[in-house]
DNA sequence: TCATTATAGTTAGCTCGCTAACCATGTCAA
DNA sequence: TTGACATGGTTAGCGAGCTAACTATAATGA
């Protein structure tokens, strides 16, 4: 996970100028359509977080719930959960932490291997889903319907070859 | 700001189809949209928050120091850079006296209201632009040259509609 | 077999978000 | 002029991210 800077203020043309003039050549319009791009993503993330938050959720606890759902047993590990939703084994161990206080999951020993535990989505956290999916999806779909598919489409191919882009920073 | 999922393991178009089962008529397509322009997101995030960790930096300091250095006397107060910066007080309290504590800024005392402090990019905060900024630009620059102009316009243009879009989930 | 290594998970300590509560200090009006 | 309100900033406490260090258990292989 990552944080992201709201931006409020993003610099104009003339502050540009005077950066320009201490740090040489840039392309102006390069540095605003990226921070541009940046605050648009935190914004729609934000909105997300807000309509998660009103069902006491946050987009960690969310898709670790999601997670849960997916499997058949509705079981996983702490480690496999870690992994598919790309935060480290310790934020997943307090995830699972406020999960469990709130019996939305609940840690089962296993018995063939001492280390392990497996986590299971439980009634209530079934429940949980039960009342945010049904809200989440037409939103979702009241959102992106403001694209045509067509447009979608070329929105997430010039998203992505940005994000190839961005090996510039590394 | 906010915190936004990485979503290493989105979910096929199978997994959904289950979830459809459940939760009745969902557009996968605008989920599947939605869930990866977020990730993308944080991508991008990620990139330049890797880039200025090299720098010592993370994105709401270095947008600290970069606000101070627009000013005409490289000073601001708390509130101020709150505001433009888009987090509370009390977070910017806090990144303060993290650059405060490695000497990139500095607190000076307001004579005419006790309230008040000013902060002032110090020669170090100063110095320490003058690295970080001439490696930004080129970097920008490159990462958004797989885009044309126009391309860069309309993907503005996208994600702009998005966000209006987002008020969905209010 | 038993010492070493690998794996699963947690804990500790940091950053950087937030809200709410709390000090100061200033301001304003009765 | 002084009591009430407003403002600027910090503190407290929480969430959720990280890395590094730690514990416990399992697996391996000399």
């Amino acid at each position: 996970m990552s944080v992201m800077l709201q931006l409020k203020e993003l610099p104009d043309a003339l502050i540009l100028g005077r950066f320009v003039k201490r740090y040489g050549e840039v392309d102006v319009d390069a540095v605003l359509h990226f921070l541009s791009i940046l605050r648009i993503g935190t914004d729609l993330s934000e909105a997300l977080d807000g309509f998660l938050a009103r069902h006491g959720l946050l987009q960690g606890r969310w898709w670790v719930l999601i997670l849960l759902m997916r499997e058949d047993d509705l079981t996983s590990t702490p480690s496999q959960l870690a992994e598919k939703s790309g935060v480290s084994r310790a934020t997943m161990t307090r995830l699972i932490d406020g999960l469990a206080r709130d019996g939305l999951v609940k840690r089962l020993d296993d018995r063939n291997d001492g280390r392990r535990y497996a986590i299971r989505l439980t009634a209530a956290g079934q429940a949980k889903l039960d009342k945010v999916m049904p809200d989440y999806y037409p939103r979702v779909q009241r959102m992106m319907g403001v694209l045509s598919a067509a447009q979608r489409e070329q929105l997430l191919q010039y998203l992505l070859l940005l994000k190839e882009g961005s090996r510039a920073f590394q």
